[in-house]
RNA sequence: GGGGGCGUAGCUCAGUCGGCAGAGCAACGGCCUUUUAAGCCGUGGGUCGUGGGUUCGAGUCCCACCGCCCUCACCA
């Protein structure tokens, strides 16, 4: 390749450092307005065409978007965090920095000061007096119209995916806008949060495998959390009676559209509550984080209009079982023979395994609209506590949304010979290790006592999914986990690489 | 892990039956003080994901591998 665009461009960068005595890099640039202010701003004025304001003066900063030039006149779209604003740099009112200002390319970063005004056309422009080069881009941004597309390229260089797709942008901070307003909904109703270990000498509280790692010192190995309930249900007997943690939760599953091996999770815990204390929470962090973002109670989802008003509907499990798989739940001959009719190999499976698989084989794609799902088999819930008429279920609720699950509940399980006798049968369950060991010091805690208490799991990925309108957990995780890159770095990085190899061979 | 699809210039994409690897934008050189994806003239730019194979000849056909997407399984 006789040249790059990186070279073009370190060629330019060189000129305006050696030649012309300007720092590449910039340097601290204070007092900037936000662009969507001066926008805001021109809008009160009513600029007319062809006007300039002397008396109205701008400071903006951000990244060249495009650029248009006429020979002595440069038209800039310059971009920041709340939007983007034309800027005309022309030779007559630059003076001596025209020479500067000729070296500009897309993707570098500017502050710029001058005069509010608009173009013969209308559109509003500040017109520089001055500006400063803060930094020279070296790459190429992705082409102005189709941005950036190519989903690898967007997850494996996202810094590119975000400044080229502003709507990108908008997801991620919608997503802090989410989380913050679950935060606070918590926080005002007496919740406090809490962090518990993410490296557990023993894993529990789901059912998933764990990814483990070492600990040199003290010679053990860990397991990244797959759950932080058994920690958290320790603060309930500890008397902190309301407590929630926002954190990862890591399991070594499958990767897909829906899953990614970590992801974030909101575990909340009310003492002296139960499930259905639980739905309402649910509703309500639903409602404010709506609230907060903006779009209304109706969502589009794909193809689906999802309403999120409150109450949501609200569903029993063995009702939904009867009316997608036609089978009653405690027909097991009828659940097995629909299981098989569904090719669900259930031979070898406990009766409530093969009743949830069905469940999620028959019912989980109807679940369009947001709503709880309650009453789930009692053998698939070592830790929920039974319902008093009924010790085949136990009151566990899930709330899904666009067929996915969203949150998970429980009145929780707080009778430390029944929470034993249940993990033991886990244990010693057939083939599935994922329940792993006892953890004692969890039993021992609950015999010390438990107040009564509703808990809530909430996966945070999937609730700005679906108050986004994004089709993939991928496109609300900042840096989803991809194998690790083959060629799709730019081939000049690579000889560069190679090329330091081979200088660190020769030296050794 | 199974099934399906995709991978060509910096970006977005064409590439027919196997016959000289293309376009737009971007870049480089030139003209241009009111453009809106600015325009006009000119120029350069390719490991066709990687490696094999078939063939006189492979971006194209075959095999293997790598990566990504969708889907199923597992899971939330």
């Amino acid at each position: 390749m006789s040249h790059t665009y990186k070279e073009e461009r370190e060629k330019k960068r060189n000129k305006l450092h050696d030649e012309l005595g300007v720092d590449p890099y910039g340097r601290r640039y204070p007092d900037v307005e936000h662009i969507g202010d001066v926008r805001a701003r021109c809008e009160r004025l009513g600029i007319q065409a062809g006007q300039i304001i002397d008396d109205q003066a701008a400071r903006v900063a951000g990244r060249i978007m495009l650029l248009r030039s006429f020979g002595s006149l440069t038209f800039v779209t310059l971009r920041d965090a709340t939007g983007s604003i034309q800027l005309g740099i022309s030779k007559k009112a630059i003076g001596n920095r025209w020479p500067v200002a000729k070296l500009l390319d897309l993707g570098d970063i500017i502050g710029v000061t001058g005069r509010l005004g608009a173009t013969q056309t209308g559109e509003m422009t500040v017109w520089a007096d001055n500006f400063t080069l803060l930094c020279k881009s070296l790459r190429p941004p992705p082409g102005k119209w189709h941005g950036l597309s190519d989903v690898e390229l967007r997850y494996r260089h996202r810094y590119v995916d975000l400044f080229a797709n502003p709507e990108v942008r908008d997801v991620f901070r919608a997503r802090s806008q989410i989380i913050d307003a679950v935060r606070r909904c918590l926080v005002d109703r007496g919740f406090i949060e809490v962090e518990t270990p993410m490296l557990q000498p023993q894993y529990g509280g789901a059912a998933a495998r764990p990814f483990v790692t070492h600990h040199n010192t003290l010679d053990i190995d860990l397991y990244l959390r797959i759950s932080p309930e058994l920690y958290l249900k320790r603060l309930l007997v500890g008397g902190l009676e309301r407590v929630f943690e926002i954190n990862r939760n890591f399991r070594n599953e499958g990767i897909s559209t829906r899953h990614n091996p970590e992801f974030t999770m909101l575990e909340l815990y009310q003492a002296y509550a139960d499930r259905d204390d639980m739905m309402d929470i649910t509703e309500a962090m639903t409602a404010a984080a709506i609230d907060r973002i903006g779009g209304g109670y109706k969502r589009p989802f794909g193809e689906h209009e999802l309403d999120f008003t409150t109450p949501w509907p609200r569903h029993k499990y063995s009702d939904l079982l009867a009316e997608y798989a036609g089978v009653q739940m405690e027909d097991v001959a009828a659940v097995r023979s629909k299981a098989a009719e569904l090719g669900i190999d259930h031979a070898d499976k406990d009766d409530a395994v093969v009743i949830n698989e069905l469940f999620e084989r028959a019912v989980e794609d109807h679940l369009i609209q947001p709503c709880f799902v309650y009453d789930y088999p009692a053998a698939i819930c070592p830790l929920t506590r039974r319902h008093p008429d009924d010790p085949n279920i136990a009151l566990r609720f899930e709330a899904f949304a666009a067929t996915m699950e969203l949150g998970n509940a429980y009145t929780e399980l707080n009778d430390p010979a029944v929470q034993r006798a249940n993990l033991e049968r886990q244990v010693a369950g057939e083939g599935d290790q994922t329940m792993a060991v006892m953890d004692e010091d969890f039993l021992l805690a609950l015999e010390y006592g438990m107040p009564p208490a509703g808990g809530l799991g909430v996966g945070i990925d999937r609730l700005v999914m679906v108050l986004t309108n994004s089709p993939s957990i991928r496109d609300v995780i900042l840096f989803p986990l991809q194998r690790p890159a083959g060629k799709t770095e730019p081939p000049d990085e690579q000889e560069a690489r190679g090329d330091e190899n081979a200088k660190r061979e020769q030296e050794t």
